[in-house]
DNA sequence: AGGTTCGCCTGCGGGC
DNA sequence: TGCCCGCAGGCGAACC
């Protein structure tokens, strides 16, 4: 489940050791992931440049590549390894991208294959895929009144609606319920009823949650090129995810669950009243 | 058209 | 020990 924070981590991990060098080769051992690997034309029009850098837009990595660029999305199992170029691959290792003719691969694992290998031409925010994502959380587009007005009229949940990509990009389900719970709003709200003031208080506690888990990432996870669909060393962090039935930190109260859209959805009751 | 549910996949933990 | 079940979840598709 790497959300942003992951995303973000993984990013900074591998892009000093990708940056710069030449895609010499691609090996696929299978292709149906999310979509079909388009192998062919990656090596008709990616392979023989060098990867100029590691994007991140949303939970998308973006690897410029002479005239266009990779798209790598890590579904909620995938990880990306750097190993040593003599490591047989393991049984979900669908894929290494060759690097300065096999001095260095970019390994992706990914057992459930929710994870994506596309090819992107043209300018980035133009493909499907990215076109109508929202702001970047921490970015300065992302505040209060921006929530505040994609929210008028609408009747969905708090927490769908936090979750929601062309809402805002890259918090999943932990971190909604942890931005949902330092801001003291219930999951369940009506988005349409909520006033400035809430929206604001919402903002700050995402880009802050946020922050803290990238800053957690950056110093545990230094080396960290994976993710194993933990939420790494930031969950001992995690005040409401995954801690239904345990006391709350702040008030006492039993932290409880309900379903949102099919999805958990942790909250304590004490703290994150309707109000 | 906004809102909800489904389906893709595999590993894992719990119950028996 | 082994089997079945439910759950995890990003996100596009399908549905109401």
């Amino acid at each position: 489940m790497p959300e942003l924070p992951e995303v973000e981590t993984i990013r900074r991990g591998i892009a000093p050791q990708v940056s710069g060098r030449v895609l010499s080769d691609l090996i696929l051992r299978r292709t149906d992931l999310r979509w079909p690997i388009p192998g062919e034309q990656l090596r008709r029009e990616a392979v023989g440049h060098p990867i100029r850098g590691v994007e991140r837009r949303g939970k998308y990595l973006l690897l410029p590549c002479g005239p266009g660029r990779l798209l790598l999305h890590l579904g909620m199992s995938g990880s990306l390894h750097l190993p040593e170029p003599d490591l047989p691959p393991g049984k979900h290792d669908h894929l290494d991208l060759v690097l300065d003719g096999g001095q260095r691969l970019l390994r992706l694992r990914d057992p459930r294959r929710f994870g994506a290998l596309l090819w992107l031409t043209g300018a980035p925010e133009a493909h499907p895929l990215l076109a109508r994502l929202g702001p970047e959380p921490l970015g300065e587009a992302f505040h209060g009144d921006h929530l505040h007005r994609l929210a008028r009229g609408r009747r969905v949940a708090l927490k769908n609606f936090l979750m929601d990509g062309r809402v805002v990009v890259g918090v999943g389900n932990i971190y909604a319920a942890e931005a949902l719970f330092r801001a003291g709003l219930h999951p369940a709200l009506v988005v349409g009823r909520l006033d400035a003031g809430q929206w604001h208080r919402l903002a700050a506690a995402v880009q802050e949650v946020l922050t803290a888990a990238i800053a957690s990432g950056g110093t545990s996870l230094r080396d960290y090129v994976k993710s194993d669909g933990k939420p790494g060393y930031f969950k001992q962090a995690l005040r409401v995810y995954g801690r239904v039935g345990q006391a709350c930190g702040r008030c006492g109260t039993v932290i409880e669950s309900l379903r949102l859209g099919q999805r958990a959805s942790c909250f304590c009751p004490g703290c994150q009243g309707r109000g």
